[in-house]
DNA sequence: TATTCCCTAATTGTCGACAATTTGCCATGA
DNA sequence: TCATGGCAAATTGTCGACAATTAGGGAATA
């Protein structure tokens, strides 16, 4: 049937074996799956994953697991001290903080390019994302299940109408997992869907009329106001702890 | 007494050994050399390089020596290709523009962040950096060579007066690396010594009383600036070229 | 009983060899 | 002469084994 179609939409599979980008060697297979196992929980933060019991899950000797998981440290979804071993990342709420401070400074940045880059069917396609969206939203309002990837794909969309590829490096290929990571850890639920909803299509406006300078200010209020979000949140759970817990 | 002296260290020849960080590696201290050589131009931008060759020139195996590779990929220094080999990065001036759109974004965040958590010893050591590179200005106007490390000096202490980790692993170990590459690649001389004085202090100034919001907007400037020196000196270069070439 | 030292087990770091893939060259044919 | 096919050398990918380092437990001693 569909032969060469591309179906670079990693949508939500079932389980088996994405295989998205260039999967040619085992190292490379095994960084993919790792990295799928982190961001999905499967594998809880902090644990301690060993090379042996790697090697022998995933079937591969020790030296193209070494390989994926030297990238794995490079996106910093395990963090490794030498002679001593590799345990997952897990996210505090500093650094969770820290990530949302440096994602509003290159996504913020990255929407002003977009202004002045995207073409017009990249806003097409951010337009249907958008309305895709709504639909969704419809159904299930509040639920953030769908929306969840659904805001990261808008977020992607305008990484690369920025044309800058280092940015779409950064933000896509290491920050992203990040939030994701963040999302299922934190097992973050509904975050003001309909607000957000009214700011990613203020953007997209902006965006559209080829306003730089506003769609970079409302890209930056939008992801400073999820920042301010999730610390209330945050807030709030420590202060439900403190009080219920005796310690 | 069993000295349990490791004998692992192969000749060392009277090669200096900066030995900065720590190196309780092959791999870690391989990973160090071909930094530092790449950064300074001794392996030229765009030549291949193969591991039995770099495995024969450091005396290791090539496992170490693919696991510094890996490293050097991560931070952008080299690029690979699976199955054909590897080649040390080669800014364009495309790539090189798309660097200072990201240095903007977030060194301009940590100007703000820097102005709202630098301690007075960090901001003093600031000042101290400035006095230092007055009193070399002095001495070589127009020459930058010690200007250039010192810029970065600037600019490394600023990040890391962000508090921010993710900022500084960003901006530090990563995109510093790729503009001293670029520095030695176009051979980039004086650059406008006298106004980054000026716009350094004018930026300390604001760090200092604690005005979050002009030092962002001064360090925004002050790299725009320096990004659109780099334009522009590149386009009289094709100019010039364009002029006296018959091509 | 508490502490210290040593020793063993497990894990990580390193190495050399073999298999798979790519690339350039060369012979063959139109 | 040029295109095409296959062959050979080199390089990368993968594997298993050995060495070095760490962490934890147990025995001996104060």
């Amino acid at each position: 049937m569909t032969l060469l179609a591309t179906t670079s939409a990693p949508a939500d599979e079932a389980l088996p074996e994405p295989v998205s980008p260039e999967v040619r060697t085992l190292a490379e297979r095994v960084f993919h799956q790792l990295q799928s196992a982190i961001v999905r929980g499967e594998l809880a933060p902090g644990s301690k994953i060993t090379e042996p019991g790697l090697s022998k899950t995933y079937g591969i000797s020790r030296g193209p697991l070494r390989e994926a998981m030297r990238r794995l440290e490079a996106h910093r979804l395990i963090e490794r001290v030498p002679h001593v071993g590799a345990r997952v990342v897990k996210l505090s709420m500093k650094e969770l903080l820290e990530l949302f401070d440096v994602r509003e400074a290159l996504e913020s940045m990255a929407a002003r390019l977009a202004a002045e880059h995207m073409s017009s069917e990249e806003i097409q396609g951010l337009r249907d994302v958008l309305a895709l969206h709504e639909s969704q939203g419809d159904l299930k309002r509040g639920e953030a299940y769908y929306q969840r990837e659904g805001d990261l794909d808008f977020h992607y969309r305008i990484v690369q109408g920025s044309h800058n590829k280092m940015l779409m490096n950064l933000l896509c290929d290491d920050l992203y997992y990040l939030v994701r990571l963040y999302r299922t850890q934190f097992s973050a639920s509904g975050t003001r869907p309909q607000r957000a909803f009214v700011e990613h299509h203020r953007i997209v406006d902006a965006i559209e009329a080829g306003d730089a300078e506003l769609a970079e200010l409302l890209m930056r209020r939008h992801v400073s106001a999820s920042r301010a979000n999730v610390a209330d949140r945050y807030a709030a759970i420590l202060e439900q702890q403190s009080t219920t817990s005796s310690d």
